[in-house]
DNA sequence: GATGAAACGGATGGATCATCCGTTTGCCAA
DNA sequence: TTGGCAAACGGATGATCCATCCGTTTCATC
């Protein structure tokens, strides 16, 4: 997989200049410690942060939500990574199940992903295009245990993507002193759903 | 079930005068409408849409947060009658179910309720008061589905919470073109987890 | 109806937001 | 190289939003 995301946020773009890219870079690295502290982003303070003007920041991300899905695109790489392994395994339970486990693990270590997985409507065209990517391995995944049977009638791929972000949802709502015993809750409200939507 | 809402915020509190009774109501209305029209609380619009002084509503409520609690107050009470019934049902997996039923659909219907629910933390004493109550309700109708064997091991009273609200994450989620077609979605996504939890 | 306490209102200083425009920087063609 | 120009920059600034403070009004009590 290409690493695009040192151009503008996409394949079409004319590339931006030297200054513009190094810029670009700064802005994301104070998004992504700021996302990381779980700090509301505020552009001005992104700006300062990043020694650099406001004008420039804004120039590439206009609104917060914008720079948090800049911030997400490396995990969302990650996670397209873990997809392409998945559709690589024989086993399609094993393989739905483990890129699950990463999708729900990925959410709750990283609030930038996280956001930009339970908000369909992404405002980057880079984003855009590596939820596609994303969607369609996904897809890949979802028809294979369809087909083996494995799934309970009513569960669509639609379905998918809403029942792990409340499952992140959920282990973020659990009180879990550290990040470990929020990654077992995540598991284990994970296992609940898979349950529930196996067939026996 | 009294309803001590008109007053400040609890029993211990000393009566709130005549006009601060009334401006709390007017305030608590127009932040009711602002939910439901998921336009975000900013309290110095409250205060001119009330026809109050910015002062009053922060005397009243200091943040945002404070106000959707009170707002949440109609929701949780009536949650809360649901749950008194259900612990009348003589099934426990009946009221177990119908009383989640309930939970994620009054979610659904009232944003203010959902937020409150996904925040432990309750800044109004009132509204701690009343969560109390609602768990203390929802523990009678857990441990009953507990003792008849009904849960899958592992699956704990703070277990349920999380679950119920990442079930109405997940059905806001879901793409829905009304209310009706959400409640189907959290309709959905219940019977998932509940398929989830349950012995078999 | 006099008195004190409670509540009120809105002016205001402070914080945050986001645009505009004069200046600088990088790119490319000559 | 260098000259020209488009791209990008920066930060001053007006607009908006926030929340406190204090002089005034209203209510309860006697």
């Amino acid at each position: 997989m290409e690493l695009l995301s040192v151009y503008a946020g996409g394949v079409t773009d004319s590339p931006l200049r030297k200054d513009a890219v190094r810029n670009r870079q700064r802005i994301i690295e104070i998004g992504r410690q700021l996302v990381a502290d779980g700090t509301p982003i505020q552009l001005n303070e992104v700006a300062r942060a990043a020694g650099v003007g406001v004008a420039t920041v804004y120039r590439h991300f206009p609104t917060p939500q914008a720079l948090i899905e800049a911030v997400s695109v490396a995990g969302l790489e990650t996670l397209i990574q873990a997809a392409e392994r998945a559709v690589q395994q024989d086993d399609p339970w094993t393989a739905f199940r483990d890129f699950l486990v990463r999708f729900v693990d990925a959410q709750l270590l990283d609030a930038a992903l996280s956001s930009v997985l339970s908000t369909p409507t992404a405002t980057l065209p880079g984003t855009a295009h590596l939820l596609d990517e994303l969607s369609s391995l996904f897809d890949k995944l979802f028809v294979r245990v369809r087909a083996a049977g494995l799934l309970a009638p009513g569960i669509t791929l639609a379905d998918m993507t809403p029942l792990m972000c409340g499952v992140a949802f959920s282990a973020r709502m659990h009180p879990a002193t550290d990040t470990q015993q929020q990654a077992a809750a995540g598991r284990h409200y994970l296992d609940v759903v898979l349950n529930g939507i196996r067939t026996r």
